[in-house]
DNA sequence: ATTGAACTGACATTATAATGTGGTTTTATT
DNA sequence: AATAAAACCACATTATAATGTCAGTTCAAT
C-alpha cells in the first residue's frame, strides 16, 4: 500500500479518519492544525510538509515507512 | 522501518545515496531541487514538502508506504 | 602537499504552504 | 421540511519552505 501520489495519501487520511469517527474540525484540532489545510490535504490540492503529515498520522494511529521500490508489473 | 522523525529520513535518504554512489549535486540536479533544500534534509533540519520528498525518493527507488501504526513495547 | 570537488553554512530573496475569515453547499438528525 | 453541523470554497494575510549566492571547510585523488 504505497503513497503513490498525494492525492492518494489524501484519500487514505480521509478513509481512516472516517474508520475512527471523527469530523475534520476535530481531526483538526486534535493534529494542531487548520480544517483548511485538513481539507486540502483530503482533496488532495495541498502539498503538505512532513511535519503537518506527522501531525496528521499521529493523531490517526498511522505511520509512514520508507522501502525499496517494487517493481509493478502492472504499469 | 518506520520513519519516526524528519531526523530519520534524512539519514535515509542519504544512506541511500551513499549506496547509489552519487552525489549531493547529483541527485539535487536529477530530483530537480536544489542542493540546499537536500543538504538540509540529509541533515534533518529542514521541513520538506511531500512533493520535494516525492521526487528524492523517485530518483533513490524508494517508495513511502502508509500503515496503521504497530505497538512498540521497547518504549 | 596541492588541487578540485563535495559538503556545510549563513543570509537575502522568492515561492508557496498554512492560516483566518466569511461565505455557500452538502449531509445528517429531528 | 427545518435546523445544525460538517464539508467545501475563495481570498487575503502570515509564516516559512525553497532557492540563489557566496564563502569556508572537508574530503579524495594525484
Amino acid at each position: 500500500m504505497s503513497v503513490q501520489s498525494i492525492k492518494e495519501l489524501g484519500r487514505k487520511i480521509r478513509l481512516r479518519r472516517k474508520t475512527l469517527k471523527i469530523t475534520q474540525p476535530d481531526l483538526a484540532q486534535l493534529a494542531g492544525i487548520s480544517v483548511n489545510t485538513l481539507y486540502k490535504i483530503e482533496r488532495g490540492v495541498a502539498n503538505p510538509t512532513l511535519k503537518i503529515i506527522d501531525k496528521l498520522l499521529d493523531v490517526l494511529g498511522l505511520e509512514l515507512s520508507l522501502a525499496i521500490k517494487s517493481i509493478d508489473y502492472t504499469d
